[in-house]
DNA sequence: TCAAATTTAGAACAAATGTTCTAAATTTGA
DNA sequence: TCAAATTTAGAACATTTGTTCTAAATTTGA
């Protein structure tokens, strides 16, 4: 692997682990064995390297919804398996969803690359929610703007419950996923066929 | 006003404003024109201000909680009026919720007192949801582990509604408290009576 | 093979930041 | 009223941080 790929690798793990406030370039180049001169070769500026992290996500986010677009979502099981995938995403990239507004003002084009990223899933679950009407798991009668409620709902969900569970139950791996998988599904509850 | 208070006063402000990687100590002493030196004579170090303003908060919720026990809630509009007080009272410390993981790591008595915040809640709305299900405005058949996933909601909806708006919409004011309203209302809405 | 391009280490710099120190100004209260 | 307590300004300090500079080491490719 490359240096520059190593910066990136190193980067996230400590920025997940010790937050945005406390990682510092010369931290993150004094773990990984380079000099901090040699970092700021590859990334002149800190914000370069948070925002190539960033691009990481939503070039894995971007493969997801392929995924999805060529394996649709047809039953429970099925929408189990995707919130799946997308509680490992940010699990991943953690430290960018518990620092999303902070980032965002820090780094504008975070910001708008957050709004596309938005619309995109809007697309995909909007996809998804007919598929789940037209195979009779969901109901047919929503009306839309209670719909609209429901999509906000699960995109704050997918993006702070991380935020959430590290102020309060703190739970890992597994266990995390359960409790994250539960709270996604019983937005829907309520309006399965 | 003494120059303690005010300096929480301008703290705030400018915390909510700038947000609190880009605030200091000199910042918010030049702001309130008088010197940083007499900012730390009021404020050893930089947590006691943000301390200061996490006590005002949870000070400012006992009175919320206070009045809930003393007014029950006994219909929706009685609730929405719970609901835009809960806005408010957020919305003036936004930064807080802003920042609440990363806070939380850097002060940790923060943390701590938020756990005890979210159990004062948690016997809150436990009341609330007894009182709506006695006054036939909630349905009675509610799984306990239902109700549990609902009560995570609530309370992830209350926290981090403020950061997903301030990365999408942008609402301010009215306007936003419109939405945040109905966000939170729609997931009583399935099992309203 | 060897000159050009690249990567790297480490010193150096400027700005910022939290905090302390000192001495003056102001307030308090007996 | 005046001594003691308090508040205040501003200089000063140590540390950190992002970044740049320079020169050496390494790699590349013709």
């Amino acid at each position: 692997m490359n240096t520059k790929n190593k910066i990136l690798q190193v980067a996230l793990a400590l920025y997940n682990q010790e937050g945005i406030r406390s990682v510092t370039t010369r931290h993150i180049a004094t773990t990984m064995g380079i000099s901090a001169g040699n970092l700021h070769y590859h990334f002149k500026h800190t914000e370069d390297i948070i925002l190539a992290l960033f691009e990481q996500l939503t070039a894995a986010y971007d493969t997801i919804v392929q995924n999805l677009s060529e394996h649709p979502v047809l039953n429970l099981a099925e929408l189990e398996a995707y919130i799946d995938s997308s509680f490992y995403l940010i699990e991943q990239y953690r430290f960018i969803f518990i620092n999303f507004v902070e980032l965002g003002s820090w780094i504008p084009s975070i910001r708008e690359s957050y709004q596309k990223l938005v619309s995109k899933r809007e697309q995909e679950f909007s996809r998804l929610f007919t598929n789940l009407v037209n195979a009779n798991v969901f109901r047919s009668d929503i009306a839309p703007a209670l719909l609209n409620s429901l999509v906000r709902q699960l995109f704050l969900i997918s993006d702070f419950w991380i935020s959430s569970n590290e102020l309060t139950a703190q739970l890992r791996g597994e266990e995390a996923l359960l409790i994250y998988r539960q709270d996604i599904l019983s937005i829907f509850t309520p309006y399965l066929q």
